[in-house]
DNA sequence: ATGTAC
């Protein structure tokens, strides 16, 4: 494959490397990185991905780049949404797997000795792993309202409030218009696990603010150094892995009746405007929400938990900063060739990145922010959206660190014991359910956060506000 | 990512 450095950090390759694409492929990376892309199949992927219908300008990817289920890990593919498709694999298998953090007005010498206690608290009262239960228990009827309405559903039933709506991307409820999509599988399992963390690279973290860039608007925004923070990370649980299966199955018999030609199964789709297109979009739509409400849950537990510390503290603020999505599909505008064109953005992850002027609400004038948790036990970063971002990326930046080793890979490689020992003599608490899945999230096994941030800070894609690092991580 | 295999 003929890869060209177009400059210091974008990168293309032709859509002459095969007769099937329709656009060329371009990614943006550090020239350091190079040589571990080409070890596994991302950017054949990324050069797969060109063949779709309706593909606008590039098949893209961004630093944090590595190998999905038929379509990169790190992609962004935006669809014409009259002659385009949507595809599940250009999602994910979690829909709508997202980041929230949240700040507290404590800072990190006040919690020191509580620090311990604090995370056996959240470990015991959040369900970690698979399998292992809800936070709430409700039945159908209700459940179909919360997929439905999504945040809207938690400020209804108690667990949101008005201001934190405002802190998520998209007010945290996407349209619904059915569910004729869904089936009663993916309804059963969503309802035994709604308020659950999951397995993987799903975590809580608690963190601290190491550094701020932008000290006066970082002062507006809430934040100070050494202030006490925390990560989720998780997503549409069974309900969306279950919604992504079935569309992934049905959609191998759905490219074919539309004349689809697929260089790879992973990326079965149909014609976003079709009615099998509309209902993935719905349905995908409504794992989003689930996503949304399953972040905004296990907060409004860990504020419970927290607020038994006050006395021991001070009287607790816990905001929310952020909640966003990094495996979504979105309908939304673009300037395509100075026309306005309405796109299907897949971000299979990859995070919004909308610049100041574009966007309406309490970021209006800052930039969407765009937050990128390094892997376990490294730093993470509060960016903002940037002038760059709209036309280099459809307004998208990176989701993470990235994957350089695959989970087996990890899993054979790396000692979970040495590992969490390792950690721990940074003073980093780690609590787990499962030791033996630490290896795969071991910062050996992802790309270096700081090279994947310096690329999209220096394309201007985003721009930094601060740094974070990790005190305790609680994971599955 | 995942009641970690249709």
């Amino acid at each position: 494959m003929k890869i060209n450095q177009i400059n210091d950090f974008i990168y293309e390759i032709s859509s002459e490397e095969n007769k099937n694409m329709l656009v060329p492929a371009r990614f943006y990376a550090h020239p350091s990185q190079i040589e571990t892309l080409k070890k596994d199949d991302s950017l054949k992927q990324l050069t797969n991905v060109a063949t779709l219908p309706g593909i606008v300008g590039y098949s893209l990817a961004m630093p944090d780049i590595h190998q999905g289920y038929g379509f990169p890990i790190g992609g962004v593919a935006a669809f014409d949404a009259d002659e385009g498709i949507i595809s599940p694999g250009g999602v994910g298998y979690d829909i709508n797997c997202g980041i929230r953090l949240n700040l507290t007005n404590w800072n990190k010498v006040e919690i020191q000795k509580i620090l311990g206690s604090i995370v056996n608290d959240i470990y015991n009262s959040i369900p970690l792993g698979a399998g292992k239960g809800s936070l709430i228990k409700i039945n159908k009827n209700e459940f179909e309202k919360l997929v439905t309405e999504g945040i809207d559903w938690a400020i209804k039933n108690g667990f949101a409030t008005e201001k934190e709506k405002e802190h998520i991307e998209d007010k945290g409820k996407l349209i619904v218009k059915d569910l004729n999509g869904v089936s009663d599988k993916a309804i059963e399992r969503g309802i035994s696990e709604i308020g659950s963390l999951g397995s993987g690279n799903h975590f809580i973290e608690i963190g601290y603010v190491s550094e701020i860039f932008d000290k006066e608007l970082g002062s507006n925004l809430g934040l100070f150094k050494n202030q006490v923070v925390v990560w989720i990370h998780t997503g549409s649980r069974g309900y969306g892995h279950q919604i992504c299966s079935d569309f992934a199955k049905e959609y191998q018999t759905v490219s074919k009746k539309y004349g689809i030609q697929l260089v790879d199964r992973g990326l079965a789709c149909a014609p976003f405007k079709s009615k099998e297109g509309q209902e993935y979009y719905y349905s995908m739509n409504s794992a989003a929400n689930f996503a949304f409400v399953n972040r905004q849950l296990i907060a409004h537990k860990i504020m419970e938990i927290l607020e038994n510390y006050s006395k021991k503290v001070k009287p607790l603020k816990f905001e929310l900063f952020y909640d966003l999505a990094h495996n979504i599909a979105k309908l939304e505008t673009h300037i395509v060739k100075g026309k306005k064109k309405q796109l299907v953005v897949h971000r299979k992850g990859a995070t919004r990145s909308f610049p100041a002027k574009y966007i309406k609400g309490e970021f209006a004038n800052i930039g969407q922010p765009v937050l990128v948790p390094g892997s376990m036990g490294t730093s993470s970063y509060i960016l903002l959206g940037s002038e760059n971002s709209l036309e280099l990326s459809f307004g998208s930046s990176c989701h993470g660190a990235g994957r350089v080793k695959s989970r087996s890979q990890a899993k054979s490689e790396i000692d979970p014991r040495k590992l969490k020992e390792s950690l721990e003599r940074e003073g980093i608490i780690i609590k787990t359910s499962s030791l033996s899945s630490l290896s795969e999230e071991a910062p050996d096994a992802y790309k270096d956060v700081e090279t994947v941030v310096e690329v999209v800070n220096n394309l201007r894609i985003t721009k930094p506000l601060a740094k974070l690092k990790p005190l305790a991580v609680i994971k599955g």
